[in-house]
DNA sequence: TTTT
DNA sequence: TTTT
């Protein structure tokens, strides 16, 4: 009813792109999202978390992110169940993204600020989205 | 560079419908979002938020909903500056809606889980978007 | 580096609460969270998620909630590895709450806006932190 | 009833850190935070957001942020009404920050990954917390 | 200015 | 009033 996620981490490999029977890109990412260390004494923990982005956005990643690069993702968190080569039951869980930012940059690129790329099946949301429509200002 | 607010809380007058001069629809509601109380000594504290909402998300809020009415928001703070009629700059600060969730139901409805709308600007995203695009599955 | 989630869904089971052998309370609870369905033709498909809350929190969830209650849940997404009764690793998902919101109330009780409940570990933070500290105004 | 927001952006000034009469830390901070820009023609438009934080976390802000650096926060929605100088009723719009993570280091630090800060009147929550409680492990 |  |  509401499913809401916002993670930021590095990508542990580059990204995969494919195509669904229907033509429609896919792209599978997995980020390392380190937790935050209270007491120094133990050691670093990291949740690895898998990012399914569609359309564009997909193709967007696939052309432009690779292993290490630090990333933004909003979405939302989705549990599949499936079964595995031995025939058992098994969960899966990823975040379908809406909309990923890029927050560091190759060196060697000119950017300076990131950019913000916004999921193909929507627009708008994500992280903020185009509000006065055509300059069109709040009429109150 | 990345902006995003989830609100719940109760709107304190029914829904504002305008239209710009371009004839895009734009609602304003404001909604009382109650602080945490941790200590009953304390009087209740309780922000009173305005949010404003675009196309046709924003007539479906006009036609839905009324004062009183439970919502759960998800947008971005937008800060606006305007001068006010003594001349005066002053900012407001605003939600602009993504998506909206209506989280309780008059009684007289049928209905029994709330409604989701997104906003018409973009879709997919919000709290939560149409994933697997026409019955694909992910090829992985 | 940040791990935010934040979810609205109805108990699926009571919770399940247990002591860890340092004598710290876990309770493990399971929402369903429906996706919205922007097409009527699709079934309605729902994500089950796993959340895990500790300390008071734990206790206090395990008190007042039961199958069907509807909650917000504000924590992160954990990723857990695990060796399964036949020594097959898996993977497991679930959310670590920081804080829970009571957003329905069996009509038999008499409270009137649900309850807000922090993270034993923590406080303050969650869905909102109790801002100037004993009445202290904020010196600016 | 649940107000959270998560923003990235950048310092448009150093932190301002005061005591309150009962010698509580308090510091302010404005993040510029960019709207995604969608078409190129329209110019860029930024939120300037008015951050404040509270106890040990606003000294750690003081400490270590100046003017540019990029940060997340994490927390949530404040609207405060006062009295001008002129005595025209104003409302201020601003985000507590329960936790603050810091996205870059100037050049000559060594540091690689940023820091986390949790708010001191609470911990545990915010961008995400302590969950095992000293080795524990969850009992299921 | 305010909701339950 | 503003950051990169």
């Amino acid at each position: 009813m509401l499913n809401k996620i916002i993670l930021i981490g590095r990508l542990t490999r580059d990204p995969e792109l494919r195509y669904t029977t229907n033509g429609v890109a896919v792209a599978r990412l997995t980020i390392a999202v380190d937790r935050p260390q209270f007491n120094r004494e133990r050691e670093k923990e990291t949740d690895f978390i898998d990012i399914v982005v569609w359309q564009k956005l997909a193709e967007t990643c696939a052309n432009n992110l690779g292993k290490g690069r630090l990333i933004a993702v909003d979405g939302r968190l989705q549990i599949r169940s499936y079964d595995d080569s031995q025939g058992i039951r098994r969960k899966a869980a990823e975040v379908v993204a809406d909309s990923i930012r890029f927050l560091d940059w190759p060196k060697d690129r000119d950017n300076q600020g990131g950019g913000q790329f916004n999921s193909g099946s929507g627009s708008g949301s994500g992280f903020g989205s185009e509000i006065s429509f055509n300059g069109d200002d709040i009429p109150f």
